[in-house]
DNA sequence: TGTTAGCACTCCAACTTCTCGAGTGCTAAT
DNA sequence: ATTAGCACTCGAGAAGTTGGAGTGCTAACA
């Protein structure tokens, strides 16, 4: 419904206030020479995509600034995927080194996607979903006290504190953990919980002496959820964006990073691929005044963690959604490899 | 060689400007009360500690407010510190609840200590000085990689990936993490690297058959240095404050939170006990507006790691100092009761 | 009929000017 | 020694001024 001429002015205005974050007017548009029509044709086809809502106005005679419908319309349909190659491998160059585990991994990613781009990554998980218990150990360090150590097969380690039952003796503890290993070697970190009440208490039963105690005190290691770890890297990059000389958007954006259930919040129930979402279509009060581009990683349609970022929503969407797809691709495809490899 | 009435003057214009961030003037003061004199005396005196230094003018007809010497004869000679009973028993409770390990423990008190002061709380460590190696564990994930798990007395794990040599099989590797728990278990951490080459070479040598390969596989596991981590509570709580007014004090004081590096600088060599810095008195360019109060925690002569605020130089030095010294001597405490436990 | 030049109008941003109040330093009186 | 009084200073904020970049509309043109 949009006309051939209306498209690429909408396409070249957008990118334009994306490059420069000044309101665009006509007759700089004309100069530029992109468009062969006059200042007054432009202003014409302008007023008319204010109408229809792609664009809008500051105020009765400034320039035009692209309106979210209009970001909308441009991530839709305006944007031609560039490839960037330049970047390609630097994921599969990390797992080479072989001296990371896949959180370390994620992290890394994420933190050179937002020096690349300058805005602020956000990277949840990834979760521990599909990922299989490969060893349990438990070290104890006092009498009442012991560590519990957990390790996936992904390489990825989590540990926690537990108090130990006064009853339990060194070998009741040293058979525990022989039985627990020998059963739940390879089964899916979520389904612990399960398999835990159901097979494992029979087991548990026929083999201890203590078998109340000891089942108390496992709940503490496999039925408290692991926490979900978020990183954020980059924020002070986004400090140098010029909508950010409100001292209040500043101010607000910070207290939002500090919050990390709200970020949490903000990525966990990404769909699948690369998505989009522009100031206030996104439900999250705090970053309405903000455009958020997440993409999923999954494990055979498993959702294993998220990167995204955040920027103003005046964003190189061009860039950043090529650069995420690639980014996001290539850990797939290693996340396919690591497990392949790990099984 | 200050007078009586000085003193009195310095302290109270210090709080009072503490208090409400406005330059102090004589007529404001003369008013409050405290000081049984007129402005014009006041202002005499004004002009006196001005000369000594003690107070500055921002411009020739503004009240007066404390110089950096000011604020430093103010910590040093004018602070009675008060007790904060209110705060007492924070951290052994936390202790007491057993699920935490150290390094949690002395993170969520600085969370805590941000809140309670609304300034920036940055942690240091603990470093794994002095902790004991308790158990190692390697843990196969393919044919190429495993993870090397390390538990430390203090409930402490670390654990990295590290790639396997292609020789080495099973029992070769168990053999090996047999040895080095028998002859490793309680040393300090730190010493690990020394004994590793000394005592372990010659070991090694006898019961392995792959001697050369499993020495270069352990390598990589001791001899590189373990990060230090630093952590950063309440940054966005600071924000509030009146001096984060200008936009580039904001963007210059999340540079510099954003450069791990700088920061592991500015508390690595703290000296024993609560130390204060004021503005320029710090060499790190980048905090001359801010001032910095670290407590090195200690165990047994060892830094084990640092807690500091980091707020304005206008900062509420009696109630952050108390605050601080309270909680650096609960933190010693549970450190020491602790070490005794888990030896 | 689509395009363009021209013109009157709008509005912000940046700059100046003005005013006011809170502050000072100094002097003379107590 | 202390204080009251007075002239002076300076910045913060209000009010006014200007210029430029923008618009919409109309009339002329290909």
């Amino acid at each position: 419904m949009l006309t051939e001429r209306q498209l690429l002015l909408l396409q070249v205005i957008i990118d334009d206030f994306i490059d420069t974050a000044h309101p665009v007017g006509s007759r700089v548009l004309a100069k530029k020479g992109t468009i062969p029509f006059s200042a007054a044709t432009i202003r014409n086809e302008m007023a008319d995509l204010e109408e229809l809502g792609f664009l809008e106005k500051m105020h009765s005679s400034s320039g035009r600034i692209p309106s979210e419908k209009g970001y909308r319309y441009y991530v839709d349909h305006l944007i031609k995927p560039v490839s960037h190659n330049k970047y390609r491998g630097i994921v599969s160059k990390l797992v080479q080194e072989g001296i990371y585990e896949f959180e370390q991994i994620v992290q890394m990613s994420a933190e050179i996607l937002s020096e690349l781009t300058s805005y602020t990554a956000i990277i949840l998980g990834p979760e521990i979903f599909e990922t299989q218990l490969k060893q349990l150990q438990i070290v104890p360090l006092s009498s009442q006290t012991a560590v519990a150590v957990l390790v996936t097969n992904t390489g990825h380690v989590e540990h926690r504190m537990v108090s130990l039952p006064e009853a339990i003796n060194a070998s009741d503890l040293e058979k525990l953990v022989n039985i627990i290993n020998q059963k739940l070697v390879g089964i899916p970190i979520v389904k612990l919980q399960n398999i835990f009440y159901t097979e494992m208490a029979d087991i548990m039963k026929r083999y201890l002496d203590d078998y109340e105690n000891s089942l108390n005190y496992l709940k503490a290691i496999f039925l408290t959820d692991y926490p979900v770890k978020v990183y954020v890297s980059g924020t002070s990059n986004m400090l140098m964006q010029p909508e950010f000389n409100d001292i209040d958007k500043v101010r607000s954006f910070y207290t939002l990073m500090d919050k990390e259930d709200e970020l949490i919040k903000l990525l966990k129930d990404s769909t699948p691929g690369i998505e989009v979402t522009i100031g206030n279509e996104n439900e999250v009060e705090a970053i309405k005044d903000f455009s958020l581009i997440t993409s999923s990683l999954r494990h055979e349609e498993e959702q294993i963690g998220t990167i995204a970022l955040l920027g103003p929503k005046r964003m190189e969407y061009r860039k950043v959604i090529s650069l995420l797809k690639g980014l996001s691709n290539e850990m797939t495809n290693t996340l396919y490899m690591w497990y392949k490899d790990k099984e």
